[in-house]
DNA sequence: GGTATCTGGTTTCATAACGCAACTACACAA
DNA sequence: TTGTGTAGTTGCGTTATGAAACCAGATACC
């Protein structure tokens, strides 16, 4: 018995959900991206069990999504840095954040909104677009088979 | 000892995670989207089991992600049907899928892709943009405080 | 050098969540 | 009324999570 695993499934939210869509995992990229790189940090600001954060550190670099580094400041220890597909969860997570913005039952309990940095306003809603640029809707998209997948399954 | 709720926090993206943060929560949605309403369907469909289906339902009802209705067939069981918050997950699920997209290990096992019904290409990949339309990269933004928050933390 | 403290963990143990399977209650069909 | 399908609930074993204690190597302090 164990705990479902999304990994082999060909859904690629399922897929992602396998290696992001855990409470933690999230937040600790939501850290890095503002600059948090060592483990005390971490654990501090997010006030996580040091072993949880451990295993999710672990699973993070496993996954390629953080990578360890020397650290910066000329100490021995060592840092955890975003890869590229670490940087890649922006958009995931900004939709968090507007989501949220949108329909939170107490949004006067949001602190903090999210602005581009040259006007101080806050940036547009995430939009979905077709390639020419059409702004689409609930039933303006479908899925259609990967054409170079291998194996087909449900999506 | 609990498991940590985030429902407090002050963080928008924490707060998204405390509803929708969950596993099989994002999935029973992605069902939802594509017109599963019966909880024998989410159950089949997902394969998981239905004791957990019975409190993922009812939390995701509770929190007005879904709401239960008489079922449109006419017989006496109920349906589960989104909300408008609960559509409003959509550009989460988007965002969750093209990061799939773009960095999974194993690409060839996608098997779906996400397309516009009119013209069957691929939707262009979301970009966060500024108010007046300019494309915003990594550095380009930055957190204020929410204006309307009555207390202040970290997000 | 020797000791205290900090950093980054690992270990231990209790509890909560998960997963399976069996069971139940009600609806519907024959 | 007997059977089948739907929508759960219950019981129980396994896994994940969390708090706190413990520990080793690095750093700082004297």
């Amino acid at each position: 018995m164990k705990r479902k695993s999304f990994a082999g499934d060909g859904c690629p939210i399922a897929r992602s959900l396998d290696e992001i869509g855990d409470w933690w995992s999230m937040l600790i990229i939501r850290e890095a991206l503002f600059g948090v790189r060592r483990f005390g940090e971490f654990q501090k600001k997010l006030g996580l069990a040091k072993n949880i954060l451990t295993v999710r550190l672990r699973a993070l670099v496993d996954h390629g999504i953080l990578r360890t580094a020397p650290a910066s400041d000329g100490s021995a220890y060592q840092e955890y840095v975003l890869t590229p597909k670490g940087h890649g969860v922006v958009p995931v997570l900004v939709a968090l954040r507007q989501w949220s913005e949108q329909f939170d039952d107490a949004p006067e309990e949001i602190a903090t909104i999210l602005v581009d940095r040259e006007q101080g306003r806050p940036v547009r809603k995430l939009e979905l677009r077709s390639q020419d640029g059409r702004l689409l809707g609930g039933g303006d998209t479908m899925l259609k088979p990967n054409p170079a997948a291998k194996r087909r399954r449900r999506g």
